[in-house]
DNA sequence: ATCTGGGTGTTATCTGCATAACAGACAGCG
DNA sequence: CGCTGTCTGTTATGCAGATAACACCCAGAT
């Protein structure tokens, strides 16, 4: 039914064809799954790192499906102060508050070089009504961010610094993580001014708090910045103190 | 298909006209309209004062419609520490999360009588594939808790105390609030440690803070022990200090 | 009327974290 | 090559808010 239409890269598609092209590409990259080819008859955007996909006060309206790449979501006050929500990679979706009527004040941040292809909330409900399994998908997406936002809530109410570093470091592993042995590498370049937005705290007590779990061998870094973690004993470190 | 067993204290309805009661009756509480009447045929729980409506780690899979009364969702840690996320009233919806896979950490306790109506999350997937524009309104009420939950935690990142009380304080007032004269009266009964909740502070902070207030004539309690705040006054404070 | 228990107001002390201010490491660039 | 900018590590000082411990009030129960 969803004829999965011939996706190739180079052919330039008739809108007949277009339309159940999305929809297959909308129902694997929902799944998390990697099957970027799906979307390669879409024109993907190009952003470097540093680069913004869509800020605060823009009327942005689309989704970005990410290809490649990392990027951050958070918000930056009226003073400039900077948290982090979350930290999207290849094969997730940012920007679903474009669905929203209210003002928001989000924006997400490539951490590296990335690649995204900006769909139109309104071509998602197109889609959606289409194809009614990618409903689901869409909700939980929606679920998920929800659930992280209250999770980050409750540890900022209740935990402190520290124990918010090592969750922080143990979410990361499990999102961006290349194991190694029973060590996990966290695939991207995350400064502690990063780190800190991410832990709601100052970066001095990052800078600590990564040189205590060092000195404990619970962290360390690779050649090229890159932190490498030990979850299971990160977790029994944080359940301890 | 829908097989919803009758449920009904009188007229039991048929399965012909019960969708399209639940449709529109949906549509309308997810548009915050007051039409509660359009629920009627279906039976709404009755909780009392403190009474949750669900759990966290139970299983639950149905969102409620906010009849009459308010109820405040928020969760618990292992430790029996409380967080507010939010608070809801008549017209509204909660337990969206119900709609997730992931296991949820929320639950929702009546702060006073409250009816609400239960719907199972599928049973509202079938009648937003009957009812496309119903889409739109989910989504949105998905926006509008995860908007929340984000300015919760910009708000606990970067405000004191102070700041995160008089904001809850305001956004009490524009949601609960009954105007009298340049003032509102926050029609519910919360209690300090309710408020702390709300605040992510301790009680007695809020009892300082809530008296500093007093004393700038900025809050004042009425004989039933309700809070009248006055927004304008309120939001220079704020803005100043 | 007394007792109880939940809510409130207040203070004295302790502590985690922000603040501020550097010094060193390293990378790219003139 | 030395210069710049960005990132990291470390300290000393000050303060907001947690902790702890009360006394007070009032409503409902006995």
């Amino acid at each position: 039914m969803p004829g999965n239409p011939n996706t190739l890269q180079f052919a330039p598609s008739s809108l007949r064809e277009e339309e159940p092209a999305l929809s297959s590409a909308l129902c694997c990259i929902f799944r998390g799954r990697f099957c970027r080819a799906l979307l390669q008859n879409r024109n993907a955007q190009q952003f470097e790192k540093g680069e913004t996909l869509y800020d605060v006060g823009r009327n942005e309206d689309s989704f970005f499906f990410i290809r490649s790449g990392v990027v951050k979501i958070g918000t930056v006050t009226e003073t400039g102060e900077e948290v982090i929500f979350d930290i999207r990679k290849a094969g997730e979706v940012v920007g679903e508050l474009s669905a929203s009527n209210s003002p928001r004040m989000d924006r997400a941040v490539a951490l590296e070089a990335t690649e995204a292809v900006p769909v139109s909330y309104e071509e998602i409900l197109e889609t959606i009504q289409k194809n009614q399994p990618l409903l689901r998908e869409l909700i939980q997406l929606f679920c998920d961010s929800l659930l992280n936002a209250q999770e980050q809530v409750t540890s900022l109410a209740f935990r402190d610094t520290m124990h918010r570093l090592t969750k922080t470091l143990l979410d990361l592993a499990g999102q961006l993580g290349r194991p190694t042995g029973n060590r996990v590498e966290i695939t991207a370049h995350l400064t502690q001014e990063e780190l800190a937005q991410m832990v709601a705290a100052r970066r001095e007590r990052v800078s600590l708090g990564l040189g205590l779990l060092r000195r404990h061998g619970l962290v360390e870094y690779t050649p090229h910045g890159h932190l490498v973690v030990d979850p299971g004993a990160l977790r029994d470190y944080s359940a301890k103190n």
